[in-house]
RNA sequence: CGGGAUAUAGCGCAGCCUGGUAGCGCAUCUGGUUUGGGACCAGAGGGUCCGGUGUUCGAAUCACCGUAUCCCGACCA
């Protein structure tokens, strides 16, 4: 490709609404235009990207033996009401009707459509098991879409469905994609970890997410200091480092606390130990409690895993906090002075609050506290329960090291999705009794647009960004310096341009008319990983100028030895 | 959907408080001088000032009503 023929629409400032820096680096280097709140256009340059990341996903994916399919975006209610998300799912699905009154939807996701497909296709358990993917485009009407292509309402997506005739068949396949999802993200080049993940609401048995690290990632990640244990905090599950509860020092005393609303002040007014304070929250029960509300008690300073709450029988789901006049009602107590001696609601504790002792707490009289409070001494011990998110330092659940915590973007999801989609759609295989037999799914997802923008925060620096050759829209560029004046240095550069366009590398030949720093600077901006610069001063010499995107000088090489150069670069 | 903010040339912004018919930098086009790190000089083009209504002799500016976008939160296969 010659510059001088491409789109390379690139700012020196970013637009005003770009907030982080792939967003930004996106937008400056001419990749992408947005054209509404959350859709974005693909321009030249951006589009080369994100294909090279589909073509590295697809290559991975057929040699499993995945089959790609292309399935309509458009989808009719029909199939989405028979597995019961027409209703089940929010304004987060968008409806749209034709010219007869159908209704339709724009797919955020394709189980309906595919098992449709391989219910009318597939007969057999002979034909099991089945893998079948595509990479095609998905709408999901967020609320709020943010960060550029890292989360936008349209965006490219790679979405497989495998399907089985049971539980252990369904395993062998999963385990495949999940070496094939390190796979591919080795191959591009991300530092990534695969977590446990919750399931969420598609339900199924085993879950794993695939985070590219990185500061702008909107989950967190606990991970194990001394083993592979990686887990989304949402799931994380919290050990307490001390094993007993240590014998009770102080007497209960009733304390007059009117400025401490919350557990700093508390801690502040009083001189306290934050880890020996309870932070009482008040949540709706679940519908067969015979009490409206219940307590949820962790250490002060831990925080709430609404996750793990709202998984526990007594807990509504969704949780629901409840309102101050709830409160009030309910326990005669403004929020800020609960606790659970006296408490006239259920009540269930975190594991590490369990084993406090001499612990403070509200002490449902407003603006008094008990202090020196122990379990079993004073209050009876409720409920003990795991529902407070991870913190740096916990012990690994594993048992083996420490936890810490980063934050990740999530650019894989892999499901074991059971029965779910096939049960509702009643799709059967003939098993080897010749019985109707309901086939048990998987499914695995790459968000492929999102996987261009990780890339770009993991590799960047102040002048743009720094493509890994993978994914690169281009290998090398070649930038001739005055090439529209001297007579000997256009033949060369077209030379090697040609001798490398027919090795096969991807290069962009800069024949613009355009000054040296423009050209550096573009370059640079649009992260071409490999440069090569030639001037008539170093051809005098034989010598054309190396530098790696990453480099902090250039290297000379002989004109002669440049191609057998790049190719050992570009391995 | 709750809270906060913004909307003026392709991009980044000023002007608004104190009403008088729109400006700066970058980008674009022309000519010239430059040419190894986002050049300089001279000139040119480009605007329903988000939309509507109102106040006023007169509205980018004041008031009201919309719309869009962004940030924080809740939400998120």
């Amino acid at each position: 490709m010659r510059a001088s023929k491409l789109l390379l629409a690139t700012l020196k400032e970013s637009p005003s609404d770009a907030e982080v820096i792939s967003h930004k680096l996106m937008l400056r280097a001419g990749m992408i235009r947005k054209l509404a709140s959350g859709l974005y256009t693909w321009l030249p340059l951006g589009l080369r990207v994100l294909r090279k990341v589909e073509n590295i996903v697809r290559e991975e994916l057929n040699k499993t033996g995945a089959q790609e399919v292309l399935m309509p975006a458009t989808q009719p209610s029909e199939l989405w009401k028979e597995s019961g998300r027409w209703e089940q799912y929010g304004p987060e699905l968008l409806r749209l009707q034709d010219r007869h009154g159908r209704e339709f939807c724009i797919g955020p996701t394709h189980e309906e459509v595919i098992t449709d497909m391989v219910r009318n296709e597939l007969r057999s358990y002979k034909q099991l098991p089945a893998n079948f993917y595509q990479i095609q485009t998905k709408f999901r009407d967020e609320i709020r879409p943010r960060f550029g292509v890292m989360r936008s309402r349209e965006f490219l997506m790679k979405d497989a469905y495998s399907f089985h005739i049971d539980e252990a068949s369904l395993n062998e396949t999963y385990q495949e994609m999940h070496t094939t999802y390190c796979q591919i993200f080795n191959r591009i080049g991300l530092d990534y970890r695969p977590v446990q993940a919750d399931t969420g609401s598609i339900g199924g048995n085993a879950s794993h997410e695939f985070h590219v690290l990185a500061d702008s990632g909107e989950d967190d990640i606990a991970f194990s200091s001394d083993s592979d244990y990686a887990a989304n905090i949402e799931l994380a599950e919290a050990v307490t480092a001390v094993k007993a509860r240590p014998a009770a020092k102080q007497d209960m005393k009733l304390v007059d606390t009117p400025h401490a609303k919350t557990i700093n002040e508390l801690v502040e007014q009083f001189s306290l130990n934050i880890e020996n304070t309870i932070k009482t929250l008040i949540v709706h029960a679940s519908e067969e409690s015979e009490q409206d509300l219940i307590a949820l008690l962790v250490r002060g300073d831990h925080e709430l895993n609404e996750i793990k709450a709202e998984k526990l029988p007594g807990v509504a789901s969704p949780l629901c906090f409840a309102t101050d006049e709830e409160i009030k009602k309910a326990i005669g107590a403004g929020p800020g002075s609960l606790g659970p001696v006296n408490l006239s609601i259920p009540c269930i504790v975190d594991r590490s609050v369990a084993v406090m002792s001499d612990f403070s707490a509200g002490a449902n009289i407003d603006d008094k506290h008990y202090f020196g409070v122990n379990w079993e001494r004073d209050v009876a011990i409720p409920d003990i329960a795991d529902i407070r998110n991870v913190i740096e330092g916990d012990p690994s659940p594993d048992g083996k090291g420490t936890l810490s915590i980063k934050r990740g973007i999530e650019v894989g999801h892999i499901f074991q999705l059971g029965k779910k989609y096939s049960q509702a759609l009643n799709a059967t295989v003939l098993d080897d009794q010749g019985k109707a037999t309901i086939m048990t799914m998987g499914c695995y997802g790459i968000g492929v647009s999102r996987v261009v923008a990780s890339a770009i925060e993991q590799n960047h620096d102040d002048k743009g960004i720094i493509w890994p050759d993978s994914i690169a829209p281009f290998q090398v560029v070649i930038i001739p310096m005055n090439m529209h004046k001297s007579e000997t240095l256009k033949p060369v550069a077209e030379k090697l341009y040609d001798d490398l366009r027919s090795l096969g590398i991807d290069v962009l030949l800069d024949d613009r008319k355009e000054r040296a720093g423009i050209m550096f600077a573009d370059m640079e901006l649009i992260g071409i990983p490999h440069r090569i610069v030639l001037g008539d001063r170093g051809l005098e010499k034989g010598m054309v100028e190396y530098k790696g995107r990453r480099d902090t000088d250039n290297t000379d090489v002989a004109l002669e030895d440049i191609t057998q150069f790049l190719k050992d670069k570009l391995v």
